[in-house]
Parts: structure tokens; C-alpha cells; sequence
DNA sequence: TTGTAGGCGTTATCAG
DNA sequence: CTGATAACGCCTACAA
């Protein structure tokens, strides 16, 4: 069975080409390539002709012609570490957004949090053309950075700002927002603290919390290593599960610090399957302020940080580079907390 | 500053290509290619020289001209309406780990909900060499369609399996599943119904589920427009917006049926706001089973939609297409009622 | 088993 | 303003 032609009679299950295009309209492929292009740089007339035969075959240029040709893609790309919770899309919402007023295109891969997944994902991205990508805290693969310093592929780091951190980064500073949101706990009069925590071994936003928490705690004359911890995947349930873990030692902590809202969602959910209140029994913070913190009972005092900030500001600064502007600066943005129900005094015992 | 070497002494800034490394290797670019593609195809010992060469050089073969020359990408697209949300993540999770066992690579697209932007990814993913497509729902503009056929693009729809559609698709009815769910209500003894929906005039899923509200009410002899309707952009502060205006008539409907969990979500958090106790003043029932549904408090009963089996089925159909099987079927997938602490009988009044 | 060479669909450089 | 024509980087018959 050739190709024939479709229900309308014209010939359609051949792909139409720049050639056809120029062919029906009686120019040349340059002259159609100019049309589509930079149209002020052909005459009227010309253009009409051309952008008839256009939509007449319903032509639309093939992408990876034009990648190979031109040498930019207009196309960017993100990584993030994972898509199954909503941590990086409000983030990640505002930096398309924000490419899209530049028509560029966002082409998202997400790693799982493994550096070699990433790395990958880095390669493939980059391999289909990405002009420039936008990645996820520091944390990666030596292999990862060389080949970006090699292909010279501009990149931000963001949801991290670390002052010793030498690469271009766009977010907050992770240790220091933790350290805060821990003050305000020891000043509510908990002395006896557990922390929940993505696990920190490739993970600098993790390990930088709790550095954070530890921080607080020595200021405040108590020892960090006192602290309970438990390192759990991401999850509901994992949350959870340390959570319980947690409160089944003798002397259990009477506050709760989560890495992130996830975790803090699961704590407050089995807190309550416990039969434990909160806060008044145990105390639980959250952090990135994703929607989940808002509707959980107790709702979850939580740190803030600043998603859309940092999408758009990151969006804003790849824009640049690409187009050749001098490397802008790192930025560092303010996160700060947002007081909710999950956090009170401490229990008299 | 021209171009010299990297710290290692290497050639760095020029991005290697297939010649580089067969000169680097001292074999053509032929032979380099079948190593990368094909590796039974040539000698161990060239091999072994070309694969040095290419570590050497750090190679990575570039995307598009592979594309434009092999007219296959290994790269499926999917065109999701939101990212915002949870609903379609876990669907996808599943969609790219059934991918990735066919070493094919996903790339996602969403179209906020939107036909026109939606037609526009589905140009963009197919000019940039998608093999296949995953799309959500039937409701698309007939320009898509046209285009889809036209360029012979295999594709398959998830989340909406609906009898008389003719297309390809693999879910569950829509209409049938809020059917049963609504029955259920009912046989609580509730005989005033809301029901908080997403904008429907470009959501057959939406307007499937509204449907079988309505046709189990007429089933069950109530009049389906004496149903409180209320329609909502996604979201929880919509969804509370909607439930606490319907909650303001002088007979105020005693179930409340949400077209998605997060304007379930959004209803309980304002039903508490208001001071109403669910289910004991009002009964509020959710649809998708994403996690939100077990977190809010109280949990809320939900239908739930088989979202994994839909992503792994719809990659073993898609990837089965591009391989040349005949067409396969539309699999109709079951949903199923959890019940949770949302749904309880009528209050007497 | 390996090399040669043509072609994939565009863009870009130069003449005309 | 428009038309040849040479890249772009890779794949794949076809030959050797």
C-alpha cells in the first residue's frame, strides 16, 4: 500500500520539507528559510506566496534540522530531583513562565535524586541541543560538572545559596534559614529535638538543614549530638515511620524538625494515628512551604521559601548569559518562616 | 582569547564529534558509528580502540543529527495538563519506568489545561523527533488531531476511557466511576447533592464525571439539576471558594461531591475554617486517590483511578505501535471506591 | 569486518 | 531581495 493521499486529496503522509515548500511557491529554500525566519528581509509579495504554500502542505519546520543547522535550540532545559511531590513545580512553573515571555522552551527530566540518573539526564538534555539548564543545589557528580565546563553549557544552580560554593546559584541559604527556624524552637523551651532528613549524602539542601539545626543548638549550649535523627526517603509514610521511630525511645523528643513538608506531613499523620496531639504533646516544623503544609491538621509551621523568586530570577539570569552577557552574579534570596499551628511550647512533664 | 587547551592538555572547547574520534582512533566515522549502535557488528580490538577514543575525547553523540539521519528518536513525548498538582505524577512515574526499560527517553509538556498551548507542544515534542505520544483526555482541538494523523504519529490517550470514543485509549470511564461513587452517596441518605467540578467545556473527563453525578440522581428518581453546580479552576483556595459559596444557599446541599481531590482538599480546609465538622454536617467526597486524599484531615473518601497501570500499559502499547505490532485495543481499566472519613450519612435536620 | 559516499532538513555565506 | 551551495553531525546502504 503506497502512500496515496488523504481523505481531503492532498498528499499527506509525506512530511513537508523546506523543499516542497519552496517548490510549490516557486522560490528558493533559502528565500522560504528567510520567510519563516527574519520575514522583513523579504519582500512582501514573496512572503505571501511563501507563507501560502505553507500552511497549504501544513508545513512546520523539523527541529533537529534546524538544531544542527543553527547551533541553538531556543530550548532549555531543568532537572529536578523528583516530580512526585510538589517541592520544585511551583519553582519550576515560574521559570517557564518566565522563558516563555523570551520564547524559549523548558524541557523538564527528573533525576530521583541520583547523581548518576542525573548525569544522564545532564548528557541527554544537552545532547538534544538545551542552550543552558537550570539544576538542583550543588551536589553532583564531578563527571556532571566537567562535561558542562567543557561543552560550556551555562547552568544555575538553584534552591541553594552557599557562600563558599564557588558556582553561579540562585536560592537561599539552606544552613542558615534551618539554624533560624531552630532558634525559634529552643526558644519555645524544647531542649530535647529530633530531625528528619532526606538522606544528606548527595543531597547539600539536606545536609546544609541540618547543619542548620546543629548550629542552633550549640549556640544555644546544647549538644547537636544529642539530637535524635533519623535519615528517610521522601514519602508520606517514611515520614511517618521515623516519626514513630523516633517517639518510641524512652526520653522521645518533645519537637520534631522535618527536612522538608513531606516528611513533616507524614509525622503529624501518624502523630495523630499515635494519639499524640500537636503541638501539645510533640511539636513538628516543616520546611520549603509547599501547599501540603497548609492543609494538614495542625497546618505546619514551616520555613518559606521563595519558589517562584527563584524560578523567575533563574530563568532570568540563563536568559542573559546565553545572550551573552557578561556572567551574572549569584543572588541570594531570603526564605523566612511561616508561623502555623504545628509548633508550640513545650509539654509540662 | 582563540580557542587552546584545557587544563589536562587536551583539546577542550570543540566539542568532539564522530570524525574526531575516528581519526582520534585511526578508523573511519562508519566504524565509530556501528561501535556506538551496533557493537557485535565489529572486531573486539577496534572496538576497544574506538570506545578509548571516545572516553579520550569525552564524545557524546549529538541528538539531532542522529535524528535527522535515522528518522528515530527513541524519544516519547507526554502532554500533561498540569504539573502543579500531584494527579498525573504518579501516572507519568510509571509511564518513564516502562520507557526506560526500552531504553526510550520521556519528555513531558504541560498545557495548563489549555487546547491551543496544548496543540502547540504536541508540534513542538513531534518536530523535536517524539516517536510517540501520551496524551490525557479527548477533548483536544481538531487541529491536533489533523496534525497527528497527518505525521502518523502513534499516540494513545490516558486517564478517560469512554465507550463511543473511537480513538485509542487506556483508563477508566469517567462517567461510570462517578456513577457508582455517587450511588453510594445517595444510599447515605443524602438527596441534596453538590458537586464542585473543573471547567468542563474542554474536559471530557470533567464532563464525564458531572454526567454520572447526574445520571445516578435520575437513576435514584432525584432531578440531577436540582444538583448545586458549582465550576472552578484547580486548586485548593478555589475549591474552598466554591464549597463555602454553595454553602451560603438557605438550603445548603449535605454532600458535596469535588470532580478531583484537590478541590476536595481545598472544600474540607474551609469546611473546618467555617466551623462545619465533616462528615458529620456535610459530607465531602473527592476523585483521583492522589496522596493529598489520605493526609487532609479528615481523610477523604475518593475514587481511585488506577494511575500507575495506566502509565506502564499506555508505554507497552505505545512502544509496541512504533515497533510495527498492529494497532492494539482501548483497555478499559477499573476504578474503585477507598473509603475513607469523608463520606458519612445525612444529618438528620 | 571496514571504508566510501550520499543524504537527512535547515541555516548561513556569498554572489548575483 | 533572492538563489546557489556549503556546512551541520550522523546513519546506512553499498563496496571493497
Amino acid at each position: 500500500m503506497k502512500p496515496q493521499s488523504a481523505e481531503n486529496g492532498k498528499p499527506a503522509d509525506v512530511v513537508p520539507t523546506l523543499e516542497d515548500v519552496a517548490r510549490h511557491a516557486g522560490v528558493s529554500t533559502a528565500t522560504v528559510s528567510r520567510c519563516l525566519n527574519s520575514p522583513e528581509r523579504v519582500v512582501e509579495r514573496t512572503r505571501l506566496k511563501v507563507l501560502h504554500a505553507v500552511r497549504e502542505l501544513g508545513y512546520a519546520p523539523n527541529f533537529n534540522a534546524r538544531a544542527l543547522a543553527a547551533k541553538r535550540t531556543n530550548t532549555f532545559g531543568a532537572i529536578i530531583p523528583t516530580m512526585e511531590n510538589a517541592i520544585f513545580a511551583k519553582g519550576l512553573q515560574a521559570f517557564q513562565e518566565e522563558l516563555g515571555t523570551h520564547g524559549i522552551t523548558l524541557l523538564v527530566a527528573s533525576s530521583s535524586y541520583s547523581p548518576d540518573l542525573e548525569n544522564d539526564q545532564v548528557r541527554a538534555l544537552v545532547a538534544r541541543g538545551a542552550d543552558a539548564l537550570l539544576l538542583i543545589g550543588h551536589d553532583r557528580t564531578p563527571e556532571t560538572y566537567a562535561f558542562l565546563e567543557r561543552r560550556k553549557i551555562p547552568y544555575v544552580i538553584a534552591w541553594a545559596y552557599a557562600p563558599d560554593e564557588p558556582r553561579l546559584s540562585i536560592g537561599f541559604d539552606n544552613r542558615q534559614a534551618m539554624r533560624v527556624l531552630t532558634r525559634k524552637v529552643l526558644e519555645f523551651g524544647h531542649e530535647r529535638l529530633g530531625f528528619i532528613t532526606a538522606p544528606r549524602a548527595t543531597n547539600d539542601r539536606a545536609r546544609g538543614r541540618y547543619q542548620g539545626a546543629c548550629d542552633a543548638m550549640a549556640e544555644h549550649g546544647l549538644d547537636p549530638t544529642s539530637m535524635t535523627v533519623r535519615e528517610t526517603t521522601y514519602g508520606i509514610e517514611e515520614g511517618g515511620d521515623a516519626f514513630e521511630d523516633m517517639m518510641a525511645a524512652p526520653a522521645p523528643p518533645t519537637a520534631v524538625l522535618c527536612g522538608n513538608d513531606v516528611l513533616a506531613a507524614g509525622a503529624i499523620k501518624r502523630a495523630r494515628e499515635m494519639g499524640l496531639t500537636v503541638p501539645q504533646d510533640v511539636s513538628i516544623t516543616g520546611f520549603d512551604d509547599i501547599e501540603l503544609a497548609e492543609i494538614v491538621t495542625p497546618a505546619i509551621t514551616t520555613m518559606h521559601v521563595p519558589h517562584r523568586e527563584m524560578g523567575r530570577r533563574s530563568a532570568e539570569l540563563l536568559v542573559g548569559l546565553c545572550n551573552g552577557e557578561p556572567t551574572g552574579r549569584s543572588l541570594e534570596l531570603e526564605a523566612s518562616i511561616r508561623w502555623r499551628e504545628s509548633l508550640g511550647p513545650v509539654a509540662r512533664s
